[in-house]
DNA sequence: TAGATTGTTAATCGATTAACAATC
DNA sequence: TAGATTGTTAATCGATTAACAATC
């Protein structure tokens, strides 16, 4: 079986492109064509055209995509044709803050368990959930069939906790504590880290007043 | 003046390098090479040199660079030398959350206001701050010489509140509604979006049982 | 049919990696 | 001096853009 390398940067754009179809959708609009798609995200038309591509052929030339179906499509590469029950490991702020966090609900995500190891917490109710010890976590991933884990707990536990996670069966992790975290081969991790996203902020600041500047379009 | 072009990559490297040397300070580590930096954060050692090339000559040949001194570079390329005063607009779970983010404050960055329109909110105390009406943006961002404010309002409301914070001054902007804001030229924007990094981690969850795989190093 | 727009190939652009002369 | 490691150039790799034949 031929495997077919897919930039990261296309994965990303499709999301984009799938929320813009959901509106349009939701407007009635039947059919679109590239360089419509184009113009409502941002990027070019041949863009969107090559990223379609990667998946297959969805078009029809001369006409354009059919918004329902382009969607599903979409949906479908991206395996949203389904809700995904996650469990969160860190009932801080932050954590509590991603539990009711509607755009989750809006797109499939469920946070089925929240788990800390903080005696203070364990037991606190956060919206319909009351947070669990991590011993637990064995029980909820088998129950729910949880494929996903959030990390919000300090850099220093990350580590830990992600290991805890692979141990029982979690292929992803979505990981928010600013730490490098090692994993096994076919884990996949994807890391927000909220302050390099403000230092590169920081960066243009400074830089517009150097002789740097950033390599990178004009976000309008 | 020459104005040369930096790789965002490079930024977000950069930032990940400082906190890496900021360890090895606390350590107490005096000299460092450019392949225990990539090995320590995971890049290769031609990248670590490269990233620093573009801004300068930092390292001594046959020896390596200096750790405290290094650091003080890097910081002082992205701005970091100083505390940055930032506000907040919506103080909902997710900005209330941010409120209280502590690596923010251990990067130097203080939140000085939190804003809402919602008359509930308004006066609610979130740590050491109260919410205050966006009325008193332009007061609070004169006062504490604000150019940079965080969005975590719903998505509806987040192209008006970009613009009502670049009428009053703001030049760079964090923004977690998951919509495309536009912006006048010369006004800085970072994007986070929770749901496109979930998505992400549910295609290579569908995907590995398909015929694509991310184009992306292995993260370990 | 004529006009529009796709899917795809080739050209371009940009970022990463490899290699090595310079030099501490 | 010999060994180590930088800074930098050239080679490679990968992603984006331009262009256009195919075709609805």
């Amino acid at each position: 079986m031929k495997i077919f390398k897919i930039p990261e940067a296309t994965i990303t754009r499709l999301s984009v492109y799938s929320r813009y179809l959901k509106d349009l959708e939701k407007k009635g609009v039947v059919t679109i064509s590239s360089s419509e798609i184009a113009e409502g995200v941002g990027v070019s038309s041949a863009q969107v055209r090559k990223d379609l591509a990667y998946f297959g052929e969805f078009g029809t030339k001369g006409v354009g995509y059919n918004v329902k179906d382009l969607l599903s499509y979409i949906r479908k590469i991206l395996g949203l044709n389904k809700t995904w029950n996650l469990i969160l490991i860190g009932a801080g702020n932050l954590g509590s803050a991603l539990v009711t966090y509607q755009e989750f609900k809006d797109r499939g995500f469920n946070i089925v368990g929240v788990f800390d190891n903080d005696l203070v917490k364990i037991g606190k109710q956060i919206a319909d959930l009351k947070v669990l010890p991590v011993e637990d976590l064995p029980d909820i991933i088998e129950k729910y069939d949880v494929r996903i884990g959030i990390i919000a707990v300090p850099a220093k536990a990350a580590q830990s906790v992600a290991d805890v996670l692979v141990k029982n069966g979690i292929k992803a992790i979505l990981n928010f504590a600013p730490i490098n975290i090692h994993l096994p081969k076919g884990i996949a991790i994807q890391n927000v880290d909220l302050s390099i996203k403000l230092e590169a902020l920081t960066f243009s600041l400074t830089a517009s007043r150097q002789q740097y500047k950033l390599n990178v379009e004009h976000d309008e």
